[in-house]
RNA sequence: GGGCGCGUAGCUCAACUGGCAGAGCAAUGGACUCUUAAUCCAUAGGUUGAAGGUUCGAUUCCUUCCGCGCUCACCA
């Protein structure tokens, strides 16, 4: 990117780094450090608020701000400088005759970008805005480079992803977004730290066989001393449960899972997950926990439980409405559940649904299903015909998933077909994924058993057999349920942000030639 | 990977049917001590994403490539 500089910014670049050597002539570092701002740009907002320039007159305190100056309005013989800190923006006033001629000197070498330091009283001006009249100036830091424009700023999204400092200086609501993210994960550790639960970090790099507890392909790298291939976590979900094993009744990890597959406006190569586990409880009871935490994080981010994401109204107050997943699935082909599970007329149904005109793009993956289980079948026709009438005011939880889709749920005491499963669909996006987990090893050695068959079946995505998994199963797991929420998703959901790589400080991109 | 669209000055955008690449902001010089996209005068700034092709002439038409967005497929 450096070598496509054009004229204009080399010289651009070359002025500023005149200006650098003047200030230098001056006895002003530009680059410099030491110098510490009191004050925050909230504190003077929050000590006046509104009160009238009288009643600043009467106690302007000596404020003490740095920060980037974001716009500069001169006059010769003063300025207006728009300068934001950390914490808010507030306008400065500089003026010669306050600051003085070699303060003035170092006012002119000023750029809009630069990064500034002033002292000074507040005041409010004729116009009425609270500004700190500076009886000091200095600079701080100069930006050799300019600040894109003041009023359009940076509309390639592009550009935006690939520097998101600047992103962040020149696009409002950006820093939100990240504030909101920050909220969401602090939010969830106070929710499950209230709950008694115990917060760990487990391997994100695994040997092969340990690279499971989720239906994708890993990114694969090698350990050079010790020779060893490994992948990168798809899941967190083996090794939590090996603690709920160890006696860890009830524990979670934040962290960055990697998924080798697209990149779209929902995915991202890296992304991150809670997921929590809970023993002796239910996946019942966490569909109330997840209602609870959902309606909480909402009101404690965006101030309600009634939200909008991407120009449609949510409301996140529980209950959640369910939808069964076989019922759905097999009513859309036309079958009772009782003739889907079992498998009879599905081929013809499957056959019949592929015919539809309204499904041409996954005609293809219904013939396929036929060749499947019922139960994946059952999933498939779910998701083809189901998920887009799902709800679109509230978020819904889809139960009732049939045992093939799910390698380490809980089969149903009422009916082994089934799995003690959920998800919870928001907006049309999977928000979480949450079981009862299988805690018979002997059980969970089939469910290996089939994944390994679909795996030699040329199912990329089936998970490997982690024989130590079931051993620590074979030592007893209590029951215990588990869940996985995507934050970024949820951050989506939360911010109003409708692709996952305005969530993402920097998103995945291809490199520029 | 497929389909559609986009890529012009540091930034935001123009340029008709193929006919001298242009404006605003930013920058530079000047005026200005209450501005809010400050204002006024002047100046400078370009490998039109890259490489080929068609043409007297290409930002414009064609081909290939690179990057980004939307979408489909895969997935959370």
């Amino acid at each position: 990117m450096a070598e496509d500089l054009g004229t204009t910014e080399r010289e651009i670049i070359a002025q500023r780094q005149k200006k650098a050597e003047a200030l230098r002539a001056l006895g002003v570092n530009p680059f410099g450090n030491g110098w510490q701002p009191v004050h925050l740009a909230a504190d003077v907002v929050a000590r006046y608020g509104d009160a009238p320039a009288t009643e600043i007159a009467k106690d302007p305190g000596a404020w003490s701000i740095g920060g980037r100056v974001l716009a500069v309005r001169s006059f010769g013989k003063a300025a207006f400088l728009r300068v934001r800190d950390r914490s808010a923006e507030l306008q400065v006033w500089v003026k010669r005759d306050r600051v003085g001629e070699r303060a003035f000197e170092v006012f002119k070498l000023l750029d809009v970008g630069d990064i500034v330091g002033v002292e000074g009283p507040a005041t409010r001006t004729k116009t009425g805005e609270l500004t700190i009249e500076a009886t000091t100036f200095t600079i701080l830091t100069k930006a050799l480079r300019p600040l894109p424009e003041k009023w359009h700023g940076l509309a390639d999204v592009e550009q935006r992803y690939r520097q998101r400092y600047l992103d962040l200086v020149v696009t409002p609501g950006v820093r939100e977004v990240f504030v909101k993210r920050a909220r969401i994960i602090s939010g969830i550790r106070r929710f499950l730290d209230e709950r008694g639960y115990l917060e760990v970090e487990t391997p994100t790099l695994h040997k092969p066989e340990e690279a499971g507890g989720a239906a994708a392909r890993p990114f694969e790298t090698h350990h050079n001393a010790l020779g060893l291939d490994l992948k990168l976590r798809i899941a967190t979900e083996l090794h939590l449960k090996r603690l709920v094993v160890g006696g860890f009744g009830r524990v979670y990890e934040i962290g960055r899972i990697w998924r080798n597959e697209g990149i779209d406006r929902r995915h991202n190569p890296e992304f991150t997950s809670i997921e929590f586990y809970q023993a002796y409880a239910t996946y019942d009871d966490l569909m109330r926990l997840t209602e609870e935490l959902f309606h909480r994080l909402a009101v404690e981010v965006t101030g309600s439980a009634k939200i909008t994401f991407d120009g449609q109204a949510l409301d996140l107050t529980p209950p959640y409405p369910r939808v069964s997943m076989l019922e759905v699935g097999a009513r859309v082909l036309g079958l009772s559940p009782e003739d889907a599970l079992a498998g009879r007329g599905l081929a013809e149904a499957l056959g019949r649904a592929a015919a539809r005109e309204d499904v041409s793009g996954s005609a293809w993956k219904l013939e396929q299903a036929a060749k499947k289980s019922p139960g994946e079948a059952i999933a498939l026709a779910f998701e083809i015909f189901g998920e887009p009438q799902l709800p679109k005011d509230r978020p819904t939880f889809v139960v009732d998933f049939p045992l093939a889709t799910s390698p380490l749920s809980r089969r149903r005491d009422a009916d082994p077909r089934l799995v003690d499963r959920f998800e919870l669909f928001v907006a049309g996006m999977e928000m979480a994924n949450a079981f009862s987990e299988l805690n018979d090893p002997t059980d969970q050695r089939a469910r290996f058993e089939a994944q390994m068959k679909a795996k030699a079946a040329g199912d990329e995505e089936a998970m490997p057999y982690d024989e130590d998994f079931v051993r620590a199963l074979e030592h007893g797991m209590p029951p215990t349920a588990g869940e996985g929420i995507g934050i970024d998703r949820l951050t989506m959901l939360l911010a109003d942000a409708p692709s996952i790589r305005d969530v993402i400080l920097f998103p995945l991109l291809k490199t520029r030639e």
